[in-house]
DNA sequence: GAACTATTTAAGTTAGTGCTTAAATACGCT
DNA sequence: AGCGTATTTAAGCACTAACTTAAATAGTTC
């Protein structure tokens, strides 16, 4: 997951990963809508790769690639757990909160009125 | 939002998140969970607070972080959208994909029982 | 096999990041 | 004011990461 993570904190990583969304695109397609060399895409392709957000497969010369909906699926999913925990625990605190307000509007009525 | 995911793919980082998700903590008693110095993570807590990911609170000497709400959310919104985006792209292209195939379908009918 | 094309790998440079130590700031207490 | 505590800021160091240039690999074509 840490690599998920790093690899799409990356601006350019992402909008390669936007590119082959949809599609398959060859290396050098990718790299030419970018004002970078070939090689520097090859290396960010690698860290797409290995972060399982992109599926690479040899076509003759060309590499090409596209999105894997795996890696993007697992990416989601963590992102997710991460908040349904939290979201949990702000819900249990609130209800705690509740219960406590009740308890100080009891005890003031019955000072009122005992 | 560059600042937001640069935050989150640092493990320290979410680990303090979470840490705050649901309750305050003082900056000292944060640190006291990590074996690393104050300083450090006085420094991963500026990079969570530029984020907008932790409010601060000062209390006397102290002060409390908390998750916020506000910039949680805008992350999630951006991932949702750029998964939308996504998704989107993919059922038009399944959809053209399906006409296509019709289409080759029809052909094919017609050359069977013109 | 030599030449050509597409791509990656290697090596080096530069900028950025996470950490430490040391100093600075901010607040409360007497 | 002066002292103690909580925290941040500054400076420096080691390590990582994004990029470049140059060389290596792999496949196609003649």
């Amino acid at each position: 997951m840490e690599a998920v993570l790093k690899a799409i904190a990356e601006p350019r990583r992402r909008e390669i990963l936007r590119l082959v969304w949809d599609r398959e695109l060859a290396a050098g397609e990718i790299a030419s809508r970018f004002d970078v060399t070939h090689a520097a895409i090859s290396q960010h392709l690698r860290v797409l790769r290995e972060a399982n957000l992109v599926r690479e497969r040899r076509d003759g010369n060309r590499r090409l690639y596209r999105a894997a909906p795996e890696g993007l699926g697992d990416l989601k999913a963590f992102l997710e757990s991460y908040w349904d925990a939290g979201l949990q625990r702000l819900k249990v605190e609130a209800e705690r909160d509740e219960r406590r307000k009740r308890a100080r509007n009891r005890a003031a009525n019955r000072r009122r009125r005992p």
